[in-house]
DNA sequence: CTGTTAGCGCTTTCAA
DNA sequence: TTGAAAGCGCTAACAG
């Protein structure tokens, strides 16, 4: 099972067959397929390890998952690790998952996969402002892509975004076309860095129809939500719409409306972000604005791999959304 | 940052540098406080693929999910690496997510994996009959274990399961004790071993009481649930109650009986077998039998470890399930 | 076209 | 208690 035994099998140097299973480099056909021939024959395949020794890479690509305690039950991760594991795969090439406590304090997940030499290049999520992920890899030149953006637009950073102004663009011109003059935005007190965007876009877009904004802000999950969404329908003035900035939140809207005996969407339109299989089989199925999530992960791949082996990237643009027409959301009523 | 330069700086060897910072072997404490005093300085982190070629292991996990072109969206998968990745982490370990197509007739990812020396073991899920996979590992004695069980009961195969009699059993007991006597099982036509057990047991429970056994069947996920249900609720002697096999079949079950008029729970009692977070925000909440996916995966780490460091297992002991009633369960109306 | 040599960074003998 | 040497399996550089 290793090259020394095809080699010493058909009396050849273990660099000749090195080189013939390589598939380039000079070697007779007639080697090449004798070799080929025998590592068939006995099944050989490579040592991924040592081979990433001499090479000094590891053909692996890492992702941080926050530590949850058995707890993790935000679609958005899934996606994340199937569209990177998916084109990891396509490319011969390893997603390496480990765990971190959510406040990152703490680096050494990120230092023994980094510094350890397991992985080429890390994915990050969720970054915050000041992360100190982000000044370690920095720091380090260490190939990294972040996920949902990076504070502050830094140059050295390769960001795998959607355009969130014509998402929130796309997601409000539906309600203003149907007749909404009222729609808040539900977003979170999450210090993530897609949450401030998509405030701001929200003003903008709002601003532009000469509007009024109104922003809640509460924890980024179900419960926030309807925390949110609760307060908001108590008021004299109740919007006639609700922008969700993610789908757990818009979940939590949902069953704020329902208790409140409002008909969604009737009474209240919603429109979520997002893109979890949950939207499509909630009561009544959600309109959402689509975020390809998994298609950004597989990039993400793609965009390691290129920082890894040119050290720049092909200017990664963002990442079109979708705006899915669902059930939530109809003219509102008079 | 390799133990080279720290021997020379110190002017130590390589090998006593190896040994002080291993922890173990016989080193003077100066000697040690010195080394450590260095590594400390200098950031020392050790390079991981040497270490594993050397070792001859990987320090790693596999672990294999279904290519599902970005549509990946079973809960069940990101408990399992959750569970794992945590405990995976803990022993300073990697997870190593790869996809396949579902059929698994292609092997490709899992000899990648085995036979490349990129992990020490795998974890397997949704075994069907005569799975090649198993074949393939058994053949070369490498160590898995399998979630949700294997075909057979093969003494050779480390399971990771629930005890699906007693789950069952206390479903059909809360169902019961309701005063329901007409409880279906809504199942599926997927080949995965879990079914059959779970089918099995509710034959036993059902048969212990004296009831009529009533067995759905249709493709494991929400539509699925929703047709098995709706056709079920057509019937002039509609049950009662429902027992779904899987959260995904359960939530169809529920907007089945949404959309046929009927009251969950007083007209229809419904009851998951699951862990899904969809579960506690459906409306209303679900009554399920909780199944800690991520701590068996999380055990499957340690199952892992121990085959390949003693050849063998500390019988693992089935998972205990957990009822969890919230609102979809009630007493049948008259 | 093929072979020899060296070395990736670490751990493990075996000697001193 | 320390060091020298060997080697994990592979690839790259340099000769022939």
């Amino acid at each position: 099972m290793s090259l020394r035994q095809i080699a010493q099998e058909l009396g050849l140097s273990v660099t000749t067959v090195s080189r013939a299973l390589a598939g380039y480099g000079d070697v007779s056909q007639q080697t090449r397929d004798r070799v080929v021939a025998e590592a068939d024959r006995i099944g050989y395949v490579p040592n991924e390890v040592a081979r990433r020794l001499q090479k000094g890479r590891s053909d692996a690509v890492g992702l941080v998952i926050p530590d949850s305690h058995g707890g993790l039950d935000d679609p958005f991760f899934i996606k994340v690790i199937d569209g990177a594991a998916r084109r990891a795969s396509e490319l011969d090439m390893d997603l390496v998952v480990v765990t971190a406590l959510p406040t990152h304090r703490d680096l050494r997940s990120q230092r023994r996969l980094v510094e350890g030499g397991r992985i080429d290049g890390l994915i990050l999520t969720r970054l915050v402002e000041d992360d100190p992920r982000l000044q370690h890899l920095l720091d380090r030149r260490f190939p990294f892509v972040a996920f949902s953006g990076a504070p502050g637009a830094d140059p050295r950073v390769t960001e795998l975004c959607i355009d969130e102004s014509s998402a929130v663009e796309a997601a409000l011109d539906h309600l203003h076309t149907l007749g909404h003059r009222s729609i808040a935005l539900l977003s979170s007190h999450a210090p993530f860095t897609f949450v401030k965007r998509r405030e701001e876009a929200y003003r903008d877009a709002i601003a532009r129809r000469g509007l009024r904004p109104r922003i809640a802000r509460g924890p980024m999950n179900e419960q926030g939500g309807y925390d949110e969404a609760a307060a908001l329908l108590l008021d004299q003035r109740r919007p006639t719409a609700m922008l969700a900035s993610t789908d757990a939140i818009a979940l939590g809207v949902l069953r704020a409306a329902r208790l409140a005996g409002l008909s969604v969407p009737h009474d209240l339109s919603i429109v979520s972000m997002g893109d979890s299989p949950g939207l499509r089989i909630s009561q009544p199925p959600m309109t959402a604005i689509r975020i390809p999530i998994a298609d950004m992960a597989a990039q993400a791949v793609d965009l390691i791999v290129s920082l890894r082996d040119y050290g720049q990237v092909p200017a990664p643009r963002a990442h079109a959304t979708e705006l899915v027409i669902r059930d939530t959301t109809a003219a509102p009523r008079h």
